[in-house]
DNA sequence: ATTAGCACTCAACACGAGTGAGTGCTAACA
DNA sequence: TGTTAGCACTCACTCGTGTTGAGTGCTAAT
């Protein structure tokens, strides 16, 4: 069977009704439409011959149409309206991001909020974080007599930093040797190219007393490989309890314990793989099963040359498709344009953590 | 009228069936207990004392008793057995203290965790945080040509450290001296007596070219009066959907909306001002009117000498007060001794940050 | 003082009729 | 041949009713 113009506007319809009610989408509502002259009972035809395309669902016999999964793509790949974000929802955006006080991760936190309230929806997301870019330059700091951070930076700025205590005294000789020899073999690798093997070179390069400097050792190899963790943010989560669908606890109960679960989020954010353009989950395209009555959408962004992370809403499949893509494709385009504007120059993003030795 | 001991009996045989099934509790299976050897009619007499006494509640005329707020407050001080914790309930605690390599940060998230699964609660609570020690060495250490990074410690280590870009270049003179102007004005000071006077007097000092410098004192303010700044965590809240309490969307909405609000953590946590002892909110002694059918139990914990923070569980006002105040109290005892002994030393909470300049 | 007995209350549940939105099919119509 | 009006049918949903059972308060006997 053919989908003609006709079809596909009747698909478009019963979609952009359901996205509106969340109720199945009767013929008679659809015949009273003015840009399709039609009688409710031709409108049954076409809507009969939707669902035998796979197109639409009958919840039970005597219910109205609701979108399937492949009607939902069929309408987000073909049929999607520019929806023009209005200079409000610029505002909110460009609001959130121009807080200078803040730091990055604040003004990431901050933009997802400002979308989880443009959009009504959870926002999900991952933390800027360095896409395996050359490490630089390593830096050993003596704080005090015991206490020494390990600073790392790519060409871009610091990436990563960490904090040990020592429970020996470290002297500044020693410490400027081990922070040269460091360098000497870890610089110009990137995250992946450095692994334990590297770091037991440097121990030998140290040659006796490596052991002495074994826990600096540790501590630069757990920072470095901690460099493009992913840090995964939910914010907004309770926007879901907007939707009828999720007004029985069981359901609510199941999408909080699957959004819960950091790995499944991990699953979700790792589905982009190439950072370019926004993309769109619907149903079990969701790599996870407690989610398949849901869509995902999610965009990257890039903070500078060599950060980048990924923000996305997540709700039922019946969602504002168009609406949200532009607000994400917008945030997108904008985010670097707009960071270096308000910033005047790349970002950084830095972590401490502390360790012991 | 007096509270004999029986009716001390009967109350707290009410509220233990109540804990445990949820259900109005009936003069019928409180009578079944062999510990009171009494008819369901005279139980039903003591019952109607108890609620007029204001202890316990009928939610309706032919329905069982319910304890009441002022109830479960005699329960608490007056009735607690000591609930003895098992060597399977310290093991999940240590378990979650022992992993060294994480920091401190995620050794407290690992915790509340686990008490999570141990008492089926939501966990709530403040990372730790410096109370107002003195600071004693302000450090900026110059990471490239237009980034510095500004590290502060107190006598048990560093408590903040935060990193900026500049848009002009510093040399290595001018840096030391700042510092050294940076140290000489405001080591010895707590974080309370830094306010932005101090830093004028340093600007002041700097003399001419102290403009230059703007963009790191502002840096070093943001990170002193960021240093005491709680960061509240809640973690576990999907247990609350175990409660039939929270069988009902709109109490779950309500519950979800009042926890999502930092504000109204804040406030709870806040609750907590002497940090010696563990502390029970029952119902509206909850510092948020929505909060107001649960108990919250909080208990601080000290991580070193100048290093503490409050961890604690929120749930429906019906809990096993004995259990969760056993698990608080072992926790916020063995805490310190606990890391202490894994540490091996006093432990340093750091955090990174960034900021423009 | 305690208890057995009894009438009473009321939430919860199950059942069934009625309602209405929606369908598919068929026959008439342009 | 495509479109439409009409009609019988389906089925979730609502609402009123009756029943059940756990629980109470009161009273009178022990």
């Amino acid at each position: 069977m053919a989908l003609d113009d006709r079809k596909k506007k009747i698909l478009q319809a019963v979609i952009e009704d359901y996205i509106n009610t969340a109720e199945p989408v009767g013929s008679r509502s659809i015949s009273k439409r003015p840009e399709l002259n039609l009688s409710a009972a031709t409108i049954r035809n076409e809507m009969g011959d939707l669902e035998e395309m796979g197109l639409l669902v009958q919840p039970h016999t005597s219910a109205g149409r609701v979108p399937s999964a492949q009607g939902y793509r069929l309408y987000v790949n073909d049929m999607l309206m520019k929806y023009e974000i209005t200079a409000n929802e610029m505002e909110s955006i460009r609001l959130a991001m121009q807080n200078k006080i803040n730091e990055l991760d604040k003004i990431i936190c901050d933009i997802a909020s400002a979308f989880a309230k443009l959009t009504n929806l959870p926002v999900i997301g991952a933390l800027p974080t360095a896409e395996s870019g050359v490490v630089s330059n390593i830096k050993l700091v003596k704080c005090d007599e015991m206490t020494i951070m390990v600073i790392i930076s790519d060409r871009s700025g610091i990436i990563k930093n960490k904090v040990l205590r020592l429970n020996y005294s470290i002297s500044d000789e020693e410490l400027l040797r081990l922070n040269n020899i460091l360098n000497e073999n870890l610089t110009g690798l990137t995250k992946n190219e450095i692994g334990f093997g590297n770091i037991m070179e440097v121990q030998n390069a140290l040659g006796g007393n490596g052991d002495v400097f074994h826990s600096v050792l540790e501590l630069v190899h757990s920072a470095v490989s901690e460099i493009d963790t992913k840090q995964i943010f939910v914010e907004g989560l309770s926007n879901i309890f907007r939707f009828p669908e999720y007004s029985d606890v069981d359901k609510i109960k199941v999408i909080f314990n699957a959004l819960e679960n950091k790995e499944n989020l991990g699953k979700i954010v790792g589905t982009m793989q190439n950072l370019n353009s926004v993309k769109v989950l619907i149903g079990d395209e969701i790599p996870v099963e407690e989610l398949k009555d849901n869509s995902v959408i999610l965009a990257p962004y890039r903070v500078s040359s060599t950060l980048t992370g990924i923000i996305g809403i997540i709700g039922p499949a019946r969602m504002d498709y168009s609406k949200v893509i532009s607000i994400l494709e917008y945030f997108s385009g904008e985010m670097s344009t707009e960071l270096a504007h308000n910033f005047g120059k790349e970002l950084l993003i830095t972590e401490g953590e502390e360790n012991n030795g």
